[in-house]
DNA sequence: TTGTTATCTTGACACCGTCAACATAACGCC
DNA sequence: GGCGTTATGTTGACGGTGTCAAGATAACAA
């Protein structure tokens, strides 16, 4: 029996995530709308209602999935640097993933879930111990670099709102010259090393 | 006559932009439609029409009047400064102004107009000139103490992405703890220190 | 087999931005 | 003053949105 005839859909959850993350891409969030993407999925307006309690449990759906990649891929950052720590690395990294993902960026860290939306528990669980291995992995970066009574996470903290403001500036169409960017980011990083002895 | 019962409103483009102003500071960007705001102004939904050309003019129109007032807020304190010129006032000056409208801000350097929308060439025109002046302003700080070989303009620029990137946590939602952010805020204000001599 | 539950459907509602067509008043010119 | 033009305000309509309620269908468990 084929897909398209069946009743049931068989795999509605994460046919919607992936279509939901394919609309983002091509539409931004303010395109992505659940009827759009029923249909895309070959399905009833409502049918989504039935695997994610409203539209904001689907983005936080999303935002979950993206700290996951991100959480990757500065895991893998951070261990394959052993011990030549480099912040310019980090950084790099992390801009990288918030200029290819610029939407999932939003959902992560935007007030389309945080302000606007209410985010799920699960994603605090997420997002929270995220940002913490973030600061975890900044404070590494600079432990030991760093003028007594100095706190290592302030500074990581410190340290991330400049990469997250490069990020937001860029995500936002602030900031369109690319080339621009990239010597800002480079001067953001210099920042940052003077803080350190 | 009583104005209730004019049929012209008589300054219902000032109205729109303060009654918008006021639904801003209310519901947020998201919670601002044109005809709640028609509603309150007391016309009917299609009248702002006649006084802005669609949504995202009358958000360009609150934004550039949103700039007007953070430059007059800068210039008055780099006035005051004179020969004395301090970081850490430009900063606590800036935050306060984005943490006491944080809707305007939002309108100002958020994706609603700048990505999602299209500025206004006013706006446009209005921003890119704050941006100059915010990093001049900046620029003006650091003049002299920086190290050979750094562009000033650079500094600026980054250390503009560090305070709009603490803006955007705590405008965001994402930073909610009111003590953490001050912290943060002088360690922010720290690192661009450090990189003076 | 039968009842329960998960899944999917259509219908409806209240919002939204915006266009078209029409109504009213203000303003300028003879 | 009368009168056409323009500015301003109105109602009606259209397509889009999120979401609820009620019913249809299929899977699954007893």
């Amino acid at each position: 029996m084929p897909k398209a005839e069946r009743y049931h859909h068989g795999d509605l959850h994460d046919t919607l995530l992936q279509e939901a993350n394919a609309l983002l891409n091509e539409q931004g969030v303010e395109g992505l709308s659940l009827r759009k993407l029923a249909e895309r999925a070959g399905v009833s307006r409502t049918a989504p209602y039935h695997h994610f309690r409203d539209k904001n449990a689907l983005l936080c759906a999303l935002a979950t999935q993206a700290f996951a990649e991100l959480d990757s891929i500065i895991e893998r950052q951070l261990e394959s640097a052993g011990d030549h720590p480099d912040i310019q690395d980090f950084v790099i990294e992390y801009l990288e993933f918030a200029t290819e993902n610029p939407e999932q960026y939003e959902l992560m860290f935007g007030r389309t879930i945080w302000k606007s939306g209410t985010p799920t528990d699960e994603l605090k669980r997420v997002a929270y111990r995220s940002f913490r291995r973030y600061a975890e992995g900044l404070g590494a970066l600079v432990q030991g670099r760093l003028p007594a009574a100095t706190d290592p996470l302030r500074v990581a903290q410190a340290s991330w709102a400049t990469i997250h403001g490069l990020c937001r500036l860029v995500i936002d169409g602030v900031y369109v010259d690319r080339k621009d960017m990239q010597a800002v980011s480079q001067q953001a990083v210099a920042l940052i090393m003077a803080a350190l002895k």
